[in-house]
DNA sequence: AACTTGTTTTTTATGGATAATGATCAGACC
DNA sequence: GGTCTGATCATTATCCATAAAAAACAAGTT
């Protein structure tokens, strides 16, 4: 049976809210809630009956006022909000990379459904979709086969890298001056400036903006394949370096180091200069990830 | 209930080795057998069972006899030899390049599967499988979006495609003299000159051809991304063209002579005169390709 | 007429069942 | 000991069922 992760994810949104009327006023229509919560109406209809139920909110015919402030109690825990193909997501991940599957592992839909508990067929979707990852392999009627994460999947992760991003960076210092994206990308430099001041107690809040920095770049000269590549990307760093901190400071700060160079030389317009801080930087990051596998 | 697509392929596979053989002499082990086949030996055992209530071969107490030769009737029919995922992506492309999907139409689970007359779960499957194509989308709980056949997908899909192959001809060009890569690459001189000769009769052979010949060129320095990347390619020509004959003739032509080119500048080993050839096929490529579009 | 909410229909996400296939175990043969 | 076949067990490919979510329809309000 489907669960109704929707519903209580669209719940604990509503509660943000209602936290921001006071008691008594009227809520939004059911439709424009819809559109604020970003599902359909038959589960805002499910979520305002909930909190109807609860005495939060109450319901009139063709009106609802709050009742009181719903509090934080009232949340469904976290885990429950999410689908149960993105807790297959993390499970596999925390199984490809802290459980001991090394190079070679086969992978058994059954055994994995088993130990997840879930259905085969969730497993089967999932394993689908992850294929594009590089990391497995389908033997038809047999399984799959988990590759490893390893040097070798570093290295040919980094030659594709290296390709789009030297690629989006010229094409990124051709467009005019009048372009947007020259002021998008001082205030990125901004927010490298500050994290970098604040290095010790943020270091965290890099991944993102790193994310965010290469996508900025990448969407100069939209490409479907560069973008489907950037999930990878997103991917390894996402979870490896989850579970991965060694050096994570000195790392982070290293590569906003790197990325401010390329910010420069992007405003150069100097082609040879941006090749040169583009690859400086990705040949950087590469041996970072090859020195974590070893 | 699962199909048995597996025992018809083998089945008939198992028809041209019995065809090599002459009444009265003895079988392979099942083993053998199952390594010529490429399946399980339990499928192995269904095949020999199937030969034997037809009287085709005389099982005794270990050991097999041929007892006449099977005709060509015995076969099963090509379509009962495909998997209903192999189906299914035979289907979708005939609905999506031929049926009238334009950009923007919504794909239905539910309603392809009743089309094709399967379940929705084989539908979802093949749907996430062929996401990495680039011509369709997800909306989570909400189905998937046809992107089209477009020209944008078209100058993406060819954008990539430079960068891969440019990368891969610099690199072949680079191999050593005593690589046997430069054998193979006269074999394939040869085999192009051939069918130049032949093309009024051969013309069709040669998708066949180029796909070998891009391959052999990519092979030089594995990257599975870019491997990945090769099967985006095959899809569209294959099944575009499949269904788009127009000038078929001419078109090859042009490209055999393009090969030609390539290959001479590959064995010169003059990156510019590689650079420059390379670019001028794929360039003729892209606009075959757009034009087959409009 | 544009927006509401109430109701019904359709579709998706997930679990479960089963025949076909693959993998494994156990004697038999040489 | 290695290879063969017979028998059993495990896994995959496929279909089907169902609650949750989305979409479509209908009628009431302003």
């Amino acid at each position: 049976m489907r669960t109704d992760t929707t519903f209580k994810r669209a719940f604990n949104d509503m509660i943000d809210i209602l936290r921001t009327l006071d008691p008594g006023e009227e809520l939004p229509s059911e439709n424009a809630l819809r559109a604020q919560l970003g599902v359909s109406r038959t589960t805002v209809r499910k979520v305002l009956a909930g909190m109807s139920a609860r005495g939060i909110i109450i319901s009139d015919v063709h009106r609802r006022i709050v009742h009181e402030q719903p509090s934080q109690i009232d949340r469904y825990p976290q885990e429950e909000t999410l689908a149960i193909s993105e807790q297959v997501e993390t499970s596999f991940m925390e199984w490809m990379l802290r459980g001991g599957a090394c190079p070679g592992t086969e992978i058994n839909e059954t055994e994995l459904g088993r130990k997840f508990g879930v259905a085969t067929t969730i497993i089967r979707e999932f394993l689908n979709r992850f294929q594009k990852y590089g990391l497995i392999e389908k033997r038809p009627n047999a399984g799959w086969v988990f590759k490893g994460f390893t040097a070798s999947f570093a290295l040919e992760l980094f030659e594709i890298r290296e390709m789009f991003e030297m690629r989006s960076a010229r094409l990124f210092a051709g467009l005019p001056d009048s372009s947007p994206v020259w002021k998008q990308i001082q205030s990125m430099r901004a927010a490298h400036l500050e994290l970098l001041a604040d290095i010790d107690s943020r270091f965290q809040d890099f991944s993102e903006l790193d994310s965010r920095f290469h996508r900025l770049i990448g969407a100069v000269a939209p490409n479907r394949f560069i973008e489907s590549f950037q999930d990878v990307i997103a991917m390894v760093f996402h979870y490896h370096y989850q579970w991965n901190k060694r050096d994570e400071r000195a790392r982070n700060e290293v590569a906003i180091g790197e990325h401010l160079a390329l910010i420069e030389a992007l405003e150069s317009r100097d082609i040879a200069l941006i090749d040169r801080a583009c690859r400086l930087h990705l040949t950087s990051a590469r041996e970072t990830l090859l020195h974590s596998i070893a």
